[in-house]
RNA sequence: GGGACCGUGGGGUAGCUUGGUAUCCUACCAGCUUGGGGUGUUGGUGACUUGAGUUCAAAUCUCAACGGUCCCA
């Protein structure tokens, strides 16, 4: 018998699950003729906007200021020499024209914001007074993949948040990381994404940071993903785009920087982490669709008014519901359709409803149903609460069987650990024995001890194919 | 960075070897029927990625571009 609605490929196959997924569900339509973009459909984009309004209104909460910059970078902006720069130039996409003219100084897409914005924080940034400067956007940039690209995982056309901060010293530039980390603690709690937080080795960092902390988390594929980003920018950005401030002694010094970025990625990663053989399971906090009702017709009358009735009552306690009341499909076939979509709870509403004055109610990651009484309707959140915390066990564990070696779902795992020293060496050997990529030393999980190769001090390591 | 494969209605496909009429499933539209885990039925709309070449004739053969998929580093 065949189990599942619509999907033809297993989670097993991941490759092929998630691009049937992320097109069946009509989070995005990739027929667009341009290699590596896509367009965000309806039910895609209120899920990433319902992730940037979680992320906007916490980035405000901690006294950030939401910016727009222009999306061009002009080329003399651009002829900085920092290896910043050098890092990003094969990735830019350049207009040349304007109309049928040549331009003078060629203009840049951006492929992130630094060199944008930090010749205005030069103008905005006079004395101490200024800072710390806290300032966010949430805007597309472009980068010219040429590898392989897959929607929401590495496209050319990226939905992106990036925050950047300037500070007097050093000190408050690591407590700024410090904030960050609370955020993202925040941001994926939410999200009922478990990650590591990687310390990127020195030849990986982010091109002119002094050092890159990464957020990874475990695809089902058994590989890693980049989900988050917080740099400590040091006085290296500020030394090349002159961003000075006088000090309360009147003595002028160049601003400490950082940034935090994240990115449709963290679509990519809820989809993958949380999804099954039936289709996606959106968190709950997030879902576009919280709660839909399916009424089923029978001989009571009034389904319609009592359907209504309690799809105002479930709105009424700030729940984002839907009643599915297209006349064409049968109940059987919507459960399918909304358990694709990865609706977190179905309400059903047919005759015994109506007579006992209850609903029905089913849980996308449960199998059985349950009766709530009409004069109940606020356990619809617990029920929502439970598919969240569902969802983060289900995941943590995941993610910890990976770290362990375990085989998930009869897959073996990508993921191996070593304890490592912090010399490239060292690095170098390890990747050749397993023919992984040494991803950095993991902070938040793992342990010090002796380096593997060498016998030095170091700490686990993290070695995965990243996508 | 290297390699392999693929491109036919909205989606999935047959047809290509041996050049001539484009198949089926699904989705979609209209009607009747049905409705607690994919209703059934009748009718209907809709396609050979683009360009160049070979040929009386190209979905089919050749070349290129664009797009897609997978594998390896």
């Amino acid at each position: 018998m065949k189990l599942t609605f619509c999907m033809e490929y297993s989670k097993k196959n991941f490759s092929e699950w998630y691009n049937e997924i992320v097109e069946l569900s009509e989070l995005t339509d990739k027929r667009y003729p341009i290699k590596g973009m896509n367009v965000w459909m309806p039910y895609g984009y209120d899920l990433m906007k319902n992730i940037d309004e979680i992320i906007r209104r916490r980035f405000k909460e901690d006294d950030f200021g939401e910016v727009m910059f222009p999306a061009l970078i002009s080329k003399t902006m651009f002829e900085v020499e920092f290896e910043h720069i050098k890092g990003f130039e094969k990735e830019l996409f350049w207009i040349t024209k304007g109309g049928r003219e040549s331009l003078e100084d060629d203009l840049a897409m951006r492929p992130t914001s630094e060199a944008a914005m930090y010749p205005m924080f030069r103008l905005w940034i006079r004395d101490h007074s200024d800072l710390p400067l806290r300032v966010f956007q949430i805007v597309q940039v472009w980068r010219y993949e040429t590898k392989h690209t897959r929607p929401f995982m590495r496209s050319r056309d990226i939905h992106f948040i990036e925050c950047h901060t300037a500070h007097e010293t050093y000190d408050d530039a690591e407590k700024q990381l410090e904030i960050y980390r609370n955020q993202w603690n925040y941001f994926t709690h939410i999200l009922c994404i478990p990650y590591l937080e990687v310390e990127r080795p020195e030849w990986d960092k982010f091109p002119g940071a002094v050092y890159t902390r990464a957020f990874d988390t475990i695809m089902p594929s058994g590989r890693t993903l980049q989900i988050g980003t917080i740099h400590q920018y040091g006085q290296n950005f500020a030394k090349n785009y002159e961003v000075k401030f006088a000090r309360e002694d009147g003595e002028s010094d160049f601003v400490y920087q950082t940034t935090f970025g994240m990115s449709e990625r963290l679509v990519a990663a809820v989809i993958s982490i949380h999804g099954d053989d039936i289709g996606l399971i959106i968190p709950p906090y997030i879902a576009p669709i919280q709660v839909i009702i399916v009424p089923i017709p029978g001989k009571e009358p009034g389904l319609h008014e009592y359907a209504q009735s309690i799809l105002t009552k479930i709105t009424e306690f700030g729940i984002r519901v839907k009643m599915d009341d297209r006349d064409s499909y049968t109940p059987g076939y919507k459960y399918n359709y909304w358990e694709m979509k990865g609706v977190p709870i179905r309400v059903e509403i047919g005759d015994r409803e109506i007579t006992e004055r209850t609903i029905t109610v089913k849980k996308r990651t449960a199998k059985g149903r349950s009766k709530v009484s009409i004069d109940h309707i606020e356990e619809m959140k617990v029920f929502l609460d439970d598919v969240a915390q569902t969802l983060r066990e289900r995941s943590l564990k995941i993610l910890e069987d990976n770290l362990n070696g375990l085989k998930i779902q009869q897959q073996e795992s990508q993921i191996v650990t070593k304890i490592l020293c912090y010399r490239k060496e060292c690095a170098d050997a390890m990747e050749t024995e397993t023919g992984l990529t040494m991803m950095g030393h993991i902070i938040n999980k793992g342990k010090n001890g002796k380096c593997e190769v060498c016998g030095n001090d170091g700490r686990t390591s993290l070695f995965s194919r990243p996508y």
